[in-house]
DNA sequence: TAAGATTGATAACTCAATCTTA
DNA sequence: TAAGATTGAGTTATCAATCTTA
């Protein structure tokens, strides 16, 4: 008991090496994002598993075919939206096309490349599941924000993520028009 | 070209089934909160991993054994405060003590139990890789929020990590202290 | 009988190497 | 020679089953 005064360096109540340690206000702010970060998405996930045995992922690649024009995207074009590695979304991929969910055409303008279509049957189980994924969003994500809340979180979160990864911003400020 | 109005049902522009989609302006809040969860602990694990060949979920662990008194922790809290499942910290401390940064225990109050205890190396470690981490932190989470931003999603974020697990909440609210 | 921890089997991702076409 | 996509090997997580002690 009467914790020891925890590890120099690292705890918030002593300043040994200054510059190595988060004050107290930022290490909450930290912890809030990270712990937000882990369990609001397996929540998610653990929804839509439940409910249409469909992962987060898979959802996710799902709404981005449905959403690009003509329903067909290029397979490195989904990788970079699903933020997943090039061999990730081809082995997602397969899960889908085993399933019906998606099918795997040559690319017209360049034989080496691949598209995904989704199928109707495919539409037609993101359009249930997204029943259940929008509620979650709702209920787990949304509904514990207020304006000014969600306000910052759109601008700061935003920031930060377009600074560490400024090609996947397109999708995220200006949603399926061609130019914006 | 000139973009399918995209899935009906899905798309924000249309609005076939009411209640089965976001607004426009929660999609953007979600999106960046989304984006950030996946590419910030990204970064930050790959220039720990980069700089000390640490994972960010053994670098939270070393973490969280250290900030325990006496730097030694049951598997079981460690297991709830990292966010993993018990069979996952008992793998993750595995590698930890074939690393000599960690030693496993048995618990002196409950023969079940086993004890993670912090080695003299394992402190270093953690102590060389703080520097790393907090820098990455600050770089690119904090920097990019201003005052505002971070007392939204400290307050926002917490109350959405609070209702998803409210368990996990002790952490994040009081670091280090027995009693509060 | 239940709780703490570990082990076995499995899933989903990554990197590096490969194959095909530009 | 390089770019798009896939395959092979390896990593790290999970769940379900097991072992030990309360």
């Amino acid at each position: 008991m009467t914790a020891e005064p925890a590890v120099p360096g690292l705890d918030p109540h002593r300043s040994p090496s200054p510059g190595t340690e988060l004050d107290e206000p930022a290490l909450r702010v930290w912890r809030a994002f990270l712990q937000a970060s882990v369990l609001l998405p397996r929540r998610l996930d653990e929804e839509l598993q439940a409910a249409h045995g469909l992962s987060l992922a898979e959802y996710d690649t799902l709404l981005h075919i449905a959403n690009a024009p003509d329903r067909r995207v290029r397979m490195s074009v989904l990788a970079d939206r699903v933020l997943l590695s090039r061999s990730g979304i081809t082995r997602l991929v397969d899960r889908l096309v085993a399933n019906g969910m998606v099918e795997r055409w040559a690319c017209p303008t360049d034989a080496r490349g691949a598209e995904a279509v989704l199928t109707g049957s495919g539409l037609d189980r993101l359009r249930e599941a997204a029943k259940t994924h929008v509620a979650g969003i709702e209920r787990h994500f949304l509904a514990p924000l207020d304006a000014t809340d969600r306000e910052a979180i759109e601008h700061g979160l935003g920031r930060v993520a377009e600074a560490l990864d400024p090609c996947s911003q397109a999708m995220t400020a200006a949603p399926s028009r061609p130019a914006d």
